[in-house]
DNA sequence: AGCACGCCGACT
DNA sequence: GTCGGCGTGCTC
């Protein structure tokens, strides 16, 4: 509940802190973690209700854990019981008794089995069954694959004596990796294991396609071999059957849990426990997965360590690799965080000498070369269709020669932006300060910020004006355009819009992988984690509009997003080549790109931190609020402020900034406003948030129609 | 969050 | 005298 203080229930014997419970709250039954027991109640004991029910499964939400969520709550100030409900599966979260998974076992033929006779030849499933337990010691898995429902045969059969099962440790034999590590790989895994069982916190700087996945699976074998667990955090969209494949391929018999917010809740609930009782050794998961309980942590591995999807940006606002970070002390245990572009906040670690850097700098693959990066300056430089005539030329040649192309564009849709040729009205989102974006193929407006459409209106509303004209390029358009400029190429689009679901990935991939695909065009989706070995020619398309924002951390986000696309291009076979249009060449972004040199661009960035006193030279919370209109959202941050100043001794070297509109002031029909609160020391900072919670508890009161919230280290501007 | 409580104005 | 709208505060 949003409450901060702990509730007072009663039981007549002693409970284990830890233990899940079912209480009366508000005369509703929810259920609760007990956090401390024979305590002396704060409260008339006859306003104490009873226990209603306790969950005693023979295991217990562990100490750690309930560290992890105290810290948690207080350092995003958010309530104790809704941070510790954000960090439970469904099924814990429902007041009802769970039941434990069991250990895996195999099965196999008994003596008496192997003298029967394999089932009727008609029973063609039992047969593929009954060979599979001749053949070897066989897991649930494998046989369920044989027969849907292996589990009623072989209770029926271990009834008869045919068949035999004992339980497996969750950490069978791991093979020898197929990769040899070269020099620097080999570099980076060792010093990881020399600190085993401490804390030890690791950068892996590597180049794209330098392997770093290969260190990271040679350090986890080696863990794995100790006996103990490891948690693996990636962002959801690395999260590919093609990485699955690798894992499974890598480490064959350890028992691995996903936890992602995709898997079916049942699912989650039993990995959360597997892990838990330390019958999942390998934990692979999105940033939610960093609340899972382990029995014994022996490493963290965050892969993408600078991807912004690590940070929740709805209720509980954590940020999955600092919490890791928190986890991995509190384990004694080493951390690598990986990344080809890190976060300034992990160089800046390196640079203070909290993080060890590990670097790979050659590409992994023998003959794979870094790609060449060109710049062209769409000023000079006539474009049809948004394309010029060089990377048409480019296009067509690389076309011709059997080679796999790769047209980047961050714009879904057809075009981003449809205006009145008469009055210049532009259609923009009435429930977002946003632009509705153009989509042919449903012949719709629609906002990409929330779920507002509308058919394509057929004149203009102001002047009545029909000559509506779209302006910029979306993928769809740029599709569109290829398909004319190559009408002999096979062109697919991968965007938010054409692979929604999980399986279209797969389909996909087998296509490029197969080369029956000559030209992709799509998103973000596209830049990230993808191996396509054949890929030789990467192009980027008008990247320039973030060169615009206001957020400072746009230049290194957009630094990375680029370097992550140019990474695509030749990382087995051949040399890859990218081409980059853009207005502003010059532009320090552009300039570190063509020189694929990160550690010159983020030491710049960090000077220009150090100077703005900007993150990670200084720490930041944002209180956010919404209302109708801007006016009231901000009145409230006004009137706290207000109270804080007259009333109220705020640490110095606390400093505060705004109110201000939000970046994107208007959201789903609520106007939005933040204050910044900015300090050096975290600790002040957090006493000034404090302060800033109490007040906003009590002046919100006023303020019905105000929402607000508190936004620790935040990302959105 | 969501609900009970109580204050106050409007209406029978 | 009673109903209900809404602001306030508590939840164990």
């Amino acid at each position: 509940m949003p409450l901060f203080p702990l509730l007072t229930y009663a039981h007549p014997t002693l409970l284990v802190a830890g233990t899940r419970v079912a209480v009366r709250f508000r005369n509703r039954l929810t259920t609760a973690v007990v956090w401390a027991s024979n305590i002396q109640p704060d409260i008339e004991v006859e306003k104490i209700l009873p226990i209603e029910k306790v969950f005693d499964d023979g295991w217990h939400l562990p100490q750690d854990w309930r560290e992890l969520l105290t810290f948690t709550s207080r350092y995003y100030h958010y309530p104790l019981g809704q941070a510790v409900a954000a960090a439970l599966p469904r099924g814990l979260r429902e007041p009802k008794a769970i039941t434990l998974p069991a250990p895996e076992k195999i099965f196999s033929l008994t003596e008496l089995g192997s003298k029967q006779d394999s089932p009727a030849a008609r029973f063609h499933r039992q047969q593929a069954l009954w060979r599979c337990l001749q053949t070897a010691n066989a897991t649930l898995t494998q046989l369920k694959a044989e027969h849907q429902q292996a589990e009623h045969y072989l209770r029926k059969w271990q009834q008869q004596g045919w068949v035999q099962s004992s339980t497996i440790p969750p950490c069978g034999p791991i093979p020898a990796s197929q990769h040899q590590l070269n020099v620097q790989q080999q570099q980076a895994s060792n010093t990881v294991q020399a600190h085993f069982g401490q804390f030890a916190p690791y950068l892996l700087y590597g180049v794209t396609g330098s392997g770093k996945t290969e260190v990271y699976f040679d350090i986890i074998a080696n863990v794995i071999e100790t006996g103990k667990q490891v948690l693996f955090l990636l962002p959801e969209i690395n999260l590919t059957p093609q990485l699955m494949q690798r894992i499974e391929q890598r480490f064959p018999h350890t028992a691995t849990a996903i936890l992602h917010s995709q898997t079916a809740s049942g699912e989650r609930t039993r990995n959360y426990l597997r892990a838990a009782l330390g019958q999942a050794v390998l934990i692979i998961g999105t940033r939610l997965a960093i609340f899972t309980p382990i029995k014994n942590l022996g490493l963290i591995v965050i892969d993408e360590e600078h991807d912004h999807s690590f940070k929740q940006e709805t209720e509980l606002r954590y940020h999955a690799r600092d919490l890791a970070v928190w986890r991995a002390k509190q384990n004694a245990c080493p951390i690598v965080l990986g990344s080809a572009t890190p976060s300034l906040e992990s160089w800046y670690q390196v640079k203070q000498g909290q993080y060890q850097l590990l670097q790979l700098t050659q590409r992994a693959h023998a003959n794979a070369q870094l790609p060449q990066i060109h710049l062209l300056d769409t000023r000079r430089l006539p474009l049809d269709h948004g394309i010029s005539e060089i990377i048409k030329q480019k296009l067509q040649k690389n076309f011709e020669h059997g080679g796999l192309s790769m047209v980047y564009l961050n714009r879904r849709g057809y075009a981003p932006a449809l205006f009145c040729s008469a009055c210049g009205h532009a259609f923009g989102c009435p429930n977002c300060s946003a632009k509705m974006v153009l989509h042919r193929h449903h012949k719709q407006l629609r906002c990409h910020h929330c779920d507002f459409h509308q058919t394509i209106p057929h004149c203009c509303p102001e002047c009545g004006n029909q000559d509506l004209t779209a302006v910029g390029q979306g993928t769809q358009r740029i599709e569109e355009n290829l398909q004319y400029l190559l009408p002999e190429a096979r062109i697919l689009r991968v965007d938010r819009d054409s692979t929604s679901r999980k399986q279209d990935w797969e389909t996909i991939y087998t296509k490029i992988i197969n080369k029956k695909i000559d030209v992709l065009v799509g998103t973000q989706m596209l830049a990230k984690g993808h191996d396509f070995p054949h890929l030789n020619l990467v192009v980027i398309l008008n990247a320039d509009n973030s060169l615009y924002s206001a957020d400072f951390r746009a230049p290194e986000q957009l630094f990375a997003e680029l370097m992550q696309v140019s990474g695509r291009a030749g990382r087995a076979y051949s040399v890859g080549d990218v081409w980059v249009q853009t207005q502003q060449p010059e532009h320090k972004v552009y300039q570190a790109l063509v020189t694929q040199n990160y550690s010159t661009f983020a030491n710049a960035e960090l000077a220009e931190r150090q100077e703005m006193n900007m993150p990670p030279y200084s720490h930041m919370a944002a209180i956010r609020t919404d209302a109708k209109t801007m006016y009231e959202a901000q009145e409230l941050l006004r009137q706290v402020l207000q109270g804080i100043q007259q009333h109220e001794q705020l640490p110095t070297n606390v400093h505060t900034f705004g109110p201000v509109p939000m970046l994107m002031a208007r959201l789903a029909g609520h106007e939005r406003a933040q204050i910044f609160l900015e300090s050096k020391q975290r600790k002040l900072l957090h006493q000034a948030i404090t302060i800033w919670d109490n007040w906003l508890r009590f002046i919100s009161k006023h303020y019905k129609n105000t929402r607000w919230l508190i936004d620790v280290d935040p990302m959105e501007m």
